[in-house]
RNA sequence: GGGGGUGUAGCUCAAUUGGUUAGAGCGCUGCCCUGUCACGGCAGAGGUUACGGGUUCGAGCCCCGCCACUCCCGCCA
């Protein structure tokens, strides 16, 4: 007998239908006399009555046998329950199925963890739920994520099919291009020592289909990256890639804003406000410390270096003489802030190459401080003033280069927020999300050990206009058009209009990045040669889709809404992956192992 | 590669800071129970305290090593 409904769709207007429900046994109330079974499956649970007064007894005996996970069917008569034990908590709660007929489709195992109880188990070791996916799944929530997933995958797909995209799948076995991110390898057998590699994005292949005239390409597209992990970044992980021609940076603000409220309302059925704001990274790093700002709480960052010019304290002095700056932020009501939180704090500042970190806390009426001592009256009233200081008030400083000093107060106001939200005195909605667009990024950043400037996006990323003949005279102060797009301190995506000039990518890569002519025909010779063709002007931008999901599912890990994840060694514990391979299987791709064998 | 956290019953956690036989809730097993939905009642089983060393009269607790998971730094054009 095949099932008729699911479980979740019952009501009382389906009483008195001889109904078929096929599922899991979620959990079992047996009275002795009388037997409760909740049936579960992907939609939701029905209760069911095993009544012994109507049932033969090897059926009853049969129902008594079962336990949590079992997959059953079962054939019964909708009913209204009786008065007073209808279930408020669930959809099917008024009504449940008296039971004449059940088929045992598989009995189970006692589970290792229970997949019932959300609260018990969204507690359980993740080591466990990882290495038992296939019933951490089976969890309402962790399929609510799955189910998710999939709408704002078709969602995104609909909405860029409207917009006049096509998706185009790219290879996955791709070459090896050693700048940025270290990637996956993978022997080629037919050509004995070479290697092809798997990408870290499209990016290449996306901008070669706009010179094959495509203009409109998406893709939800698998990227590799060989670098360690963390609770945001897999090892493979997915992007909505995106690439369009004849485009400035406006159509893919609309574009990218057009798709995040569609998404939004798919998810979360929420409206998005649009257009975002847009922020220069300029302006992101000096009132926010970092170029992807949360902005849902204040705590900014405050200048002080005109305060202090004239200052007697020699540590902020010699920085300002320097050319550096004096910078503060409040975390408003930490006063109380631990030893270690300080310790924590000062750690966070040393690892920018600050010596220290001073600080202030305002307690009992005053201003207790190792340096408030050097500090006049007049630039005491103006900390006062423009921090808006009062009791119980924490003020750290940061003195330094304008970029570190930024940095440092970014990475401690973050740690403040997470501080003062343990504490329970900040708490942000869980429906707010703050985007923001951050533009004008610097297209170059130095790299002081190897000595030469590096592209802080991509060596394909188009120079603002105006800064071009700045290339080779004053590179730092090149502006790119680039772009990322960012939600409650989270870079959800990034972008860029691309150099369509073969002429301008050649100076980038060769002047500016001072890679060799030959090494450049070697890696990106078939792009220069491309762009030859007539390539036409043209942008794009990528998203990172987990994270996204991650976001609307709010869980900070995108691990809980991958189907099934990596470790943060990079291992697979259902599968027990990586694993070592047979020695034939490395003869034939020509290779030789060096590591001692593991028994 | 570095730093922090965790590891005790199938699961989630205790164990008065080194002291008797390592406990509880849930789960599991058996018996009882006809309106439960965290069903209830009675009884019971279940432990190499991740693993390997060491200190000590005595170690779940202290020390060294090691493994796994996790968070962060480096890394992630």
């Amino acid at each position: 007998m095949k099932r008729t409904h699911h479980c979740n769709e019952l009501r009382p207007a389906h009483v008195g239908q001889t109904v078929t429900l096929a599922g899991w046994v979620h959990s079992r109330r047996d009275l002795g006399g009388l037997i409760f079974i909740d049936i579960r499956d992907r939609e939701g649970r029905t209760q069911t009555v095993f009544d012994p007064s109507a049932l033969p007894a090897d059926l009853f005996a049969r129902a008594a046998g079962l336990r949590s996970e079992c997959v059953i069917n079962v054939t019964g008569v909708v009913r209204n329950r009786p008065g007073g034990t209808q279930n408020t908590k669930i959809a099917t709660g008024e009504v449940e199925v008296g039971v004449t007929g059940l088929e045992v489709l598989n009995m189970a195992e006692v589970l290792p963890f229970p997949v019932d109880d959300p609260e018990t188990a969204a507690k359980v070791n993740e080591e466990l739920r990882l290495q038992y996916r296939y019933l951490d799944l089976r969890r309402p929530e962790m399929a609510r994520n799955l189910r998710l997933r999939s709408k704002v995958a078709t969602a995104t797909r609909v909405f860029m099919d409207e917009q006049g995209f096509l998706e185009v799948e790219t290879p996955t076995l791709f070459k090896s291009t050693p700048e940025g991110a270290r990637e996956c390898l993978v022997p080629s057998r037919v050509h004995p020592g070479q290697f092809y590699a798997l990408p870290q994005s499209p990016q290449q292949f996306k901008q070669i289909l706009m010179v094959a005239g495509v203009e409109r390409y998406f893709q939800l597209a698998r990227c590799y990256r060989d670098e360690d992990l963390r609770a945001d970044r897999q090892p493979e992980f997915t992007q909505v890639d995106i690439e369009m021609s004849f485009i400035d940076r406006e159509d893919i603000y609309a574009l990218i804003e057009g798709l995040l409220k569609r998404v939004w309302k798919t998810a979360l059925n929420m409206d998005l406000p649009t257009p975002f704001i847009r922020m220069s990274f300029h302006e992101a790093l000096n009132r926010f410390g970092i170029d992807k700002p949360d902005t849902r709480f204040g705590m900014e960052l405050v200048d002080f270096t005109e305060e202090f010019r004239a200052t007697t304290f020699k540590v902020f002095s010699g920085v300002i003489a320097a050319g550096g700056v004096i910078k503060a932020i409040n975390a408003k009501g930490l006063a109380g802030a631990t030893q270690g939180q300080i310790e924590t704090m000062t750690e966070y500042a040393k690892g920018f190459g600050a010596k220290g970190l001073a600080y202030i806390k305002v307690e009992s009426g005053e201003w207790k401080s190792p340096i408030v001592k050097f500090f006049t009256a007049e630039e005491k009233a103006a900390l006062t003033a423009k921090l808006a200081i009062q009791e119980g008030d924490l003020i750290l400083f940061a003195a330094d280069q304008w970029l570190t000093a930024c940095e440092i107060l970014g990475k401690i106001r973050l740690y403040c927020a997470e501080v003062l939200k343990g504490q329970g005195k900040l708490t942000l909605p869980v429906d707010q999300f703050n985007f923001l667009w951050v533009v004008d990024f610097p297209l170059l950043s130095f790299d002081k050990e190897q000595n030469r400037w590096y592209s802080s996006h991509h060596p394909f990323t188009a120079p603002v206009a105006e800064d071009v003949p700045l290339l080779t005279t004053d590179p730092k102060k090149v502006r790119g058009q680039h772009y990322d797009v960012v939600v409650n301190g989270v870079e959800l995506g990034g972008g860029s209009i691309r150099i369509h000039q073969p002429d301008v990518q050649r100076t980038i890569f060769e002047q500016v990045l001072q890679i060799p002519g030959d090494m450049v025909k070697a890696r990106f010779g078939y792009m220069l040669e491309a762009f030859r063709y007539g390539a036409p002007p043209h942008g794009g931008i990528a998203l990172g889709f987990d994270r996204m999901i991650a976001i609307l599912c709010g869980t900070p890990s995108i691990r809980d809404v991958i189907a099934f994840p990596k470790t943060a060694k990079g291992t697979d514990l259902m599968t027990d992956s990586p694993a070592p391979v047979e020695p034939k299987q490395l003869r034939d791709l020509h290779l030789d192992l060096k590591v001692a064998k593991k028994d």
